[in-house]
DNA sequence: TCTGGGGTCCTAGGACCC
DNA sequence: TCTGGGGTCCTAGGACCC
C-alpha cells in the first residue's frame, strides 16, 4: 500500500480581537481600529487592514500608532470574550475534522488526512466551506490553508491574508516557497533575519540553493530546522496534548519607581493572583520566578525551587520578597515586576491535608476564592505588607 | 505618548552525584 | 593523585510567538 497523503489545513482568524469588537459595535467596521492599550504605555494587540495600511501593527506603541493615523480608534478590549469565541470555533471544528489542534487564540491545524471521500475528493472545496461557516455562524473573518504539513499551511495562509483560501498540492511545497522572504519562516524573528541577511541570504529560494552545512554553520542545529522548513518538510502531526508550563502575573507601572514599599505591594499583589490562577487549575508550583525591569529597559529574572511545591500566596509572596531584595541592586527606578510560578505538580487532597496548618490555611485560601469568584478579582487580599 | 502581557523553547555554565 | 565522563537539576538570559 502506497504511504497515505497527509493533508493539515491552518485556519487564521483575521485580525480577531479587532473583528470581534466590530461584532460588538459595527459602527467600526471600514474604518482603522485597533485593539490595545489606551494608557500612555499602552501598546496594539491587534489591528485592522485599515489601520495596518498606515503601516500600524501589533506590539507598536499605541502613541505611535496615532502618530501615523490621528483618527485611529483604540478599543481596550475584552480578553475573556476572546478566550471563549476561541473555544467555541475550535469544538466547532472537530465537527469537521478528526483532529484539531488549537495553535493559539486565534489559530488552529485540522488534520484532514483519510477523509478525502467523505469530502467527495474535494477538500480545497471543504475549506471554502469551512471559511463561509464561520462567517456566518461567528461573524468572523478567516484565511485557511491546505497542504501536507503544518508549517507549510501555516506560512501559506501568511500569504493569502485576510480572507484567503490556498491549497499547496503534494510535491508543490518547495515551488510554492522559493520566492518568499526568509522572515515568513516561524521562529525566524529580527535576530536571525538580520543573521541571514549579513549572509546575502533574504529569500527562501537562496535556502535552498545552498548545502545545508552552510546554513548550519550561520545558525547551529536551528539551522537544520530552517533548512528543512525552506525545502517545504515539516511535521504533519498535531499536538491535542498541550498542557501549560508555566503560569505569571507581570505589570508594567504607569510610573516608574524607585519605592520599595510600593514595590513590595505590586509583588503582593501578583503572588496572589499568580498562587489564585494556580490553585484555579488545581496545581502547586516549584519554582518562583521574579522579573524586574529597569527603567531603562534592562531586565533580569531570578529564580528560585524550593523544596516543597506550593501555590500559597504567602509562601510565594515570601520567597518573592527575598529574591526582589537581593536582585534589586541598581540606583535606578523599576518599571515593571512580575512573579511566575512553574514546575507544576497536582495539588492531591493527600498533600494538601498533610499538616494542620496548611489544611487550616487552605481553607483560608479557598474561601477567599469563593470570595473573588463572586465579587471579582481586586476585591479582597488575604494580608498586606 | 518608546517599547504590554501571556507564554514556549533553547543554551550555557555550575553544582552535585556516581 | 594536575584532576574523566555521564546524567540531572538548577539558574539566567535571550529569541520568538500571538
Amino acid at each position: 500500500m502506497p504511504e497515505q497523503k497527509k493533508y493539515i489545513a491552518h485556519l487564521d482568524l483575521d485580525c480577531f480581537f479587532v473583528s470581534v469588537e466590530r461584532i460588538n459595535d459595527p459602527s467600526l467596521i471600514g474604518k482603522p481600529v485597533v485593539v490595545g492599550g489606551t494608557g500612555k504605555r499602552g501598546v496594539i494587540s491587534s489591528a485592522s487592514y485599515e489601520a495596518r495600511a498606515y503601516g500600524i501593527h501589533s506590539a507598536m506603541p499605541t502613541g505611535q500608532a496615532l502618530d501615523l493615523c490621528p483618527r485611529l480608534t483604540v478599543v481596550r478590549g475584552s480578553h475573556g470574550e476572546y478566550g471563549k469565541i476561541s473555544k467555541r470555533l475550535y469544538r466547532f471544528m472537530c465537527d469537521y475534522a478528526p483532529i484539531v489542534q488549537q495553535a493559539s487564540i486565534d489559530e488552529m491545524y485540522m488534520d484532514f488526512t483519510g477523509c478525502e471521500r467523505l469530502y467527495n475528493n474535494n477538500l480545497p472545496g471543504l475549506m471554502h466551506t469551512l471559511q463561509a461557516l464561520v462567517k456566518k455562524e461567528f461573524s468572523l473573518p478567516c484565511t485557511i490553508a491546505l497542504s501536507s504539513n503544518k508549517v507549510v499551511s501555516k506560512i501559506a495562509t501568511g500569504t493569502v491574508k485576510p480572507a484567503g483560501i490556498i491549497y499547496i498540492e503534494h510535491g508543490l511545497e518547495k515551488n510554492f516557497l522559493s520566492p518568499l522572504s526568509i522572515d515568513v519562516i516561524p521562529g525566524v524573528g529580527k535576530k536571525t533575519e538580520l543573521e541571514l541577511r549579513k549572509f546575502d541570504i533574504n529569500f527562501i529560494r537562496d535556502i535552498q540553493k545552498m548545502p545545508q552545512s552552510t546554513i548550519e554553520t550561520i545558525l547551529g542545529d536551528y539551522g537544520n530546522y530552517i533548512y528543512r522548513t525552506a525545502l517545504g518538510i515539516g511535521s504533519d502531526t498535531l499536538d491535542v496534548e498541550w498542557k501549560r508550563k508555566s503560569i505569571s502575573n507581570e505589570q508594567t507601572f504607569g510610573k516608574d519607581t524607585t519605592d520599595k514599599n510600593e514595590l513590595l505591594k505590586y509583588l503582593f499583589e501578583l503572588s496572589e493572583s499568580v498562587c489564585y490562577n494556580t490553585r484555579r487549575y488545581g496545581w502547586k508550583g516549584k519554582t518562583i520566578k521574579l522579573k524586574l525591569r529597569y527603567s531603562d529597559f534592562s531586565t533580569i529574572t531570578r529564580n528560585i525551587t524550593l523544596k516543597e511545591s506550593t501555590n500559597d500566596d504567602k509562601v510565594v509572596f515570601d520567597a518573592v520578597k527575598n529574591i526582589f531584595l537581593k536582585a534589586y541592586t541598581r540606583k535606578m527606578s523599576i518599571r515593571l515586576l512580575g512573579v511566575g510560578l512553574t514546575q507544576f505538580s497536582e495539588a492531591t487532597e493527600e498533600t494538601l491535608s498533610m499538616f494542620r496548618a496548611d489544611e487550616k490555611r487552605t481553607h483560608v485560601l479557598s474561601a477567599v476564592d469563593k470570595l473573588r469568584k463572586k465579587y471579582g478579582d481586586g476585591s479582597i487580599h488575604t494580608g498586606s505588607v
